[in-house]
RNA sequence: GGGAGCGUAGCUCAACUGGCAGAGCAAUGGACUCUUAAUCCAUAGGUUGAAGGUUCGAUUCCUUCCGCUCUCACCA
């Protein structure tokens, strides 16, 4: 085989694939092992900038510690002839890697250009700083860990592509630093939250995904559908973590949390990915009226740890993440809109008696109008006007709390003791999504029953996400639940708030997307 | 599921009113031992998402389909 590739080979995909190929059999010719393993790298590209930031060309030149030794993925390279330079990424970050044929040798500046852009490769040298100041290592040893078949994207513009980045992740996360950041962003944020339950003395735990269809409750949507072979079990993929988690805190561990995947049915948008990550947490022997104050503590917190301040902007708007956090009644509102004056009994009495015409008068949207149809309660009318009237109005520039919730949209909590028609209940809203939803649990289970009976009258009459009888639930309520409240956080959503991501899809490393080789 | 937009070389983008499909980066050959969007010379790279239609002629106009983006609905 000749030393180097031929002229007048051609640049398609293919050519190339094959091209490099072709480098990797010189390669093994030259008894490098394209895919080898087991290389020793004793730094990365971030030790070696941390430790020299403030190192002059003359402090590098006199510095006799031992070379460093990196590795990572060839992202520049700039040859001139028997000189080349070439930008190394690893996991922390670039470095500029210098090497001269003269300080490497022959054989090794033989592999060097049978380098590509995207390959891995390993260097060994001291830090120097070329004369234009960038910090370097500069080569005594170089070599080519493992082939990359493919090129890069474009080294100014980078990947653009949703459709490509999103399918091809590793792609994107090679290409971009900001990529990545958002991805460690996402995970800082998981951590930081696992730091605060733990420090209040919080236990992990992990239940089911697997749902029985009965189990397959906790918050109003269509699960996806499975069966287990062996069992010959039809099964459904968990839609909240809600209900076994509050059976542990019957079995008394009193307060519990878990993070993890569940799954909804439903359609795919900015805001919606069918499997996503929730967090829940439930405390015995305490009120949602705590759980503000936890949730507005540990946002901003998580605001801090993850981006630095507990002011974030997203999607152009600052958001003031410091307690405390302002409140809107959802009842109070609507009253308000409607001319409903007094207690909130006198409130509800009044709304109770609105007729459809009166409800829709102040609606121009069509399609809230349309939805109003659908409506049974009271309850849900009250709700279905806060969604069209009041929350395009809610401010932007902070978290806010929703309360007063009606009884009839909340089957899992308590009623409060002043008006049962509402419960204890909150939404905290920010960036215009909802992030956090809580309420003091629901523990009677004369009552859980009730709500549950209703759920399925409600599915009687065509509606799709109710929740099923789950009637081990109401078993261990049985056993008695302490006092008690719980939160449901969506973690996506948050990671969207911390890195200013417009789309669910760009804080999920693999997205749902319809299969390609259809196109 | 409804509506709007987009799909051209590996990547980022052009192509006027329907008239030979082009550039930059990447690639290939050559020069170059301090470059950093390296530079210089040369070369090559296309089923214009797919199928059909109109037309002398379609990247361009029409139809259907596929995918993506935005949006509405559902939802967190």
């Amino acid at each position: 085989m000749a030393d180097t590739p031929q002229a007048g080979a051609t640049s398609s995909i293919e050519d190339q694939i094959r091209l490099r190929e072709q480098k990797a059999d010189l390669l093994r010719e030259k008894g490098v092992q394209p895919y080898g393993n087991g290389i020793v790298v004793p730094h990365t590209t971030g030790f070696v900038r941390i430790r020299h930031a403030d190192d002059d060309a003359a402090q590098l030149e006199e510095d006799q510690s031992e070379p460093y030794g990196i590795a990572g993925r060839v992202v520049a390279l700039r040859t001139m002839g028997k000189a080349t330079f070439l930008s190394l990424r690893d996991r922390t970050g670039d470095l500029q890697v210098f090497v001269k044929k003269d300080k490497v040798g022959d054989q090794a500046y033989e592999v060097l250009k049978l380098t590509d852009l995207g390959d891995i490769v390993f260097a060994r040298g001291r830090a120097m700083r070329t004369k234009t100041g960038e910090l370097s290592i500069e080569a005594t040893e170089y070599r080519l860990l493992t082939k990359a078949l493919r090129p890069l994207p474009e080294k100014w513009h980078g990947l653009t592509d949703h459709e490509t980045r999103y399918r091809q992740r590793y792609v994107d996360l090679s290409a971009s630093l900001q990529v990545r950041e958002i991805f460690l962003r996402r995970t800082e944020l998981i951590a930081g939250i696992r730091r605060f339950l733990e420090d209040l003395d919080f236990v992990e735990v992990e239940t089911p995904v697997l749902h029985k269809p009965e189990e397959a409750g906790g918050a109003a949507a269509r699960p996806f559908a499975t069966h287990h072979n062996a069992l010959d079990l039809d099964l459904k993929l968990r839609i909240a973590l809600e209900l076994h988690l509050k059976r542990l805190i019957v079995g008394g561990l009193e307060r519990v949390y878990e993070i993890g995947r569940v799954f909804r049915n439903e359609g795919i948008d900015r805001r919606h990915n069918p499997e996503f990550t929730m967090l829940e947490f439930y405390q015995a022997y305490a009120t949602y009226e705590d759980l503000t104050a936890l949730t507005e503590t540990m946002v901003s917190r998580l605001a801090t740890e993850v981006t630095g301040a507990d002011e974030v902007t997203f999607q152009g708007v600052k958001i003031k993440f410091a307690p405390p956090w302002p409140r809107t009644s959802m009842l109070g509102e609507v009253a308000k809109l409607y001319g409903a004056a007094g207690t909130q009994p006198q409130q509800l009495d009044a709304l109770a008696r609105l007729s459809a015409g009166q409800w829709l008068a102040p609606v121009e949207d069509r399609q809230m109008r349309e939805k109003f149809a659908r409506l049974v309660s009271s309850g849900e009318k009250i709700a279905w006007a806060f969604e069209a009237l009041v929350e395009p109005m809610l401010p932007k520039d902070r978290p806010i709390f929703v309360v007063d919730f009606p009884l009839e949209i909340s089957p899992l909590a308590r009623k409060r003791d002043s008006e049962p028609r509402l419960v204890d209940r909150f939404e905290a809203f920010a960036g215009g999504m909802e992030i956090a939803n809580a309420f003091s649990e629901l523990n009677d289970p004369r009552d859980q029953e009730a709500r549950f009976r209703a759920q399925v009258e409600a599915a009687a009459r065509g509606d799709q996400e109710t929740m099923p009888w789950d009637r081990d639930y109401i078993r261990a309520l049985e056993h008695g639940m302490p006092p008690a409240a719980g939160e449901g956080v969506g973690i996506d959503r948050l990671a969207m708030l911390f890195t200013d991501s417009p789309s669910i899809r760009d804080v999920v490393l693999f997205p749902l997307l319809k299969p390609e080789e259809s196109h």
